[in-house]
DNA sequence: GTCACATTTGAAAGATATTTTCAGGGGGGT
DNA sequence: ACCCCCCTGAAAATATCTTTCAAATGTGAC
């Protein structure tokens, strides 16, 4: 047990997973030129080294295969192979760690991929964002108020037109008499029809959207259940709405508008309202959910289907 | 570069280091029993599997090695070896990073505080997902072919309808002429004006829906560049695109169809290719950027606007 | 300075693991 | 019920990894 270092560690060491780098230098006093060698370019890239051979990294190192196998042995793996998956994974947390440089705004000469990780980073803080601050009594009030209605109309302008024209989709495949309005004009002419037991929707980010705030005073006025779903519950909106449910306003930045941020927060929260009322309706959703599944099979074509 | 799969792969993607679950999902579908099976336990148990030799992994699954390799192949990876390595990473990165934090399906009895964390949850995975198993070689191709286009069609159907409105009207915020087309017969009315220089956008789920399939096989055939926005790279629709962008599968239950976690799919795409558009048409977005934003100042009303 | 010994090193043989080939079998369509 | 196509796994072919062994190199003693 002299000097064979081998034994040393025989026996005691499962394959290290990320202790790897400290390995190295701890044992490379103890290591031969070659070993050094190869111990230096694994240490030095990991993913680099991952992707060789054996012989490509004997090459790399100038030195023979049988060096790069006693040198694996050496740090504690039963061989190459096994060194190599240690050095995969060394390879991706190393990567996964240096992450976080998407919180930065998006900029004009941002690569491809960077933009890709920020937007996805933005929209997934807003969804946490918009999760944690929605009112769930709030929420389940105007599940209930769905729920039981006649008719139910919904205003939204511009991008939150196109959350309403969603809601409206969805709320009419569980069978529900749901429409979605776009032109200002026609819904304050369609609100005047509303009365109890019929619910209005306004959907405005900005919570002071004249258009939309409109038919929704009216629906309010002729007694319909009404419900505001915007970024600012302080607004004009909330005046004439009997339930209030707050998105969440992110930072936007030149690049990327307001209007992502909230349309993906007001998409959660009409997602919310519609399970909720999934669940309340269930005896008669779940049938209209699989029937409208049905009817749209024939429309793909059957290649690819399996 | 019809129907094969792997060809779709070929030589564009990488091996995907993170993105492997996200990836099994989305080729699921187009994997046979005995693939699928092996699949499962690589999503499963990455770690696991990436201490398994081929071999092992077979009699693991109760298949042969050659349907293992083909498993690999079909997931992007030159072979198992390569498919052994991701694992090996993705396995260091889940241990080193977050709490695999299990959602359960939504049931019909969950409380409505259930409902929001559980959809938000699901929302910000699907996002992860998608952004992972995103080209940006081919969102780098499809932006630049927006950016330079004389005129931009898109065709969507059902939910993915409002994702293409949504595009449309964030291309045309910044200067460029882009229409998003429902009806199936108008959008292929349109398409045979279509000729080189313009693009054509296809948004389809299933990548099998008929009606989207066919303006873009006419806008192909007149010699536009071509988008295919699908779930189902494999799936018909991408027969006609010249540049394919994946969006994320997740799993659905009764409560939550498909449709929800494809939309938060297609959005973050739709985001993705409108920011790189507005990069690179940066002098022209700017301004038309802002002036929109002014012209919308009017219709809020003072009061909380600021 | 030279010899003897110990140690390191790489070439090549040997053992595993991976990939490819190919023919039999099962499922779906007509 | 039949046929065709495509999936499937056994086995051959190849690549990769491991071991062996002899030459080369360095080290210390005389």
């Amino acid at each position: 047990m002299t000097s064979n270092v081998k034994e040393i560690f025989a026996g005691d060491a499962p394959p290290a997973p990320a202790a790897l780098a400290a390995k190295v230098r701890t044992l490379a006093p103890s290591m031969t030129r070659s070993m050094q060698r190869v111990a230096e370019a694994v240490a030095g890239d990991p993913a680099g080294c991952a992707a060789l051979t054996v012989t490509g990294l004997a090459e790399l190192t100038g030195t023979s295969e049988a060096t790069v196998v006693r040198t694996a042995r050496l740090l504690g793996y039963p061989g190459y192979r096994d060194l190599r998956l240690a050095l995969a994974g060394l390879a991706a947390q190393q990567q996964s760690g240096r992450a976080p440089a998407v919180t930065a705004d998006i900029a004009v000469d941002d690569p491809i991929a960077d933009v890709v990780a920020k937007l996805a980073y933005d929209e997934q803080q807003t969804l946490a964002d918009t999760a944690a601050g929605l009112d769930t009594v709030q929420l389940g009030a105007a599940v209930n108020a769905l729920a039981g209605a006649r008719r139910i109309d919904i205003y939204g302008i511009g991008a939150s037109s196109l959350v309403g024209q969603d809601l409206a989709q969805k709320l009419l495949r569980i069978g529900l008499i749901a429409h979605a309005h776009g032109d200002p004009h026609l819904a304050i002419t369609n609100a005047v029809q509303l009365r109890a037991k019929d619910v209005a929707i306004a959907i405005t980010h900005s919570g002071s959207t004249g258009d939309v705030i409109e038919p929704l005073r009216v629906a309010f006025e002729h007694g319909a259940a009404t419900i505001a779903i915007t970024g600012r519950p302080d607004g004009p909106v909330s005046q004439y709405a009997d339930h209030i449910l707050t998105t969440s306003t992110a930072r936007e930045s030149e690049l990327r508008p307001a209007a992502m941020s909230s349309r993906t927060s007001q998409l959660l929260v009409v997602d919310c309202l519609f399970v909720g009322v999934a669940q309340r309706t269930y005896e008669t959703a779940a049938p209209a959910l699989s029937a409208s599944y049905e009817a749209l099979a024939h429309r793909h074509t059957p290649r690819g289907s399996r």
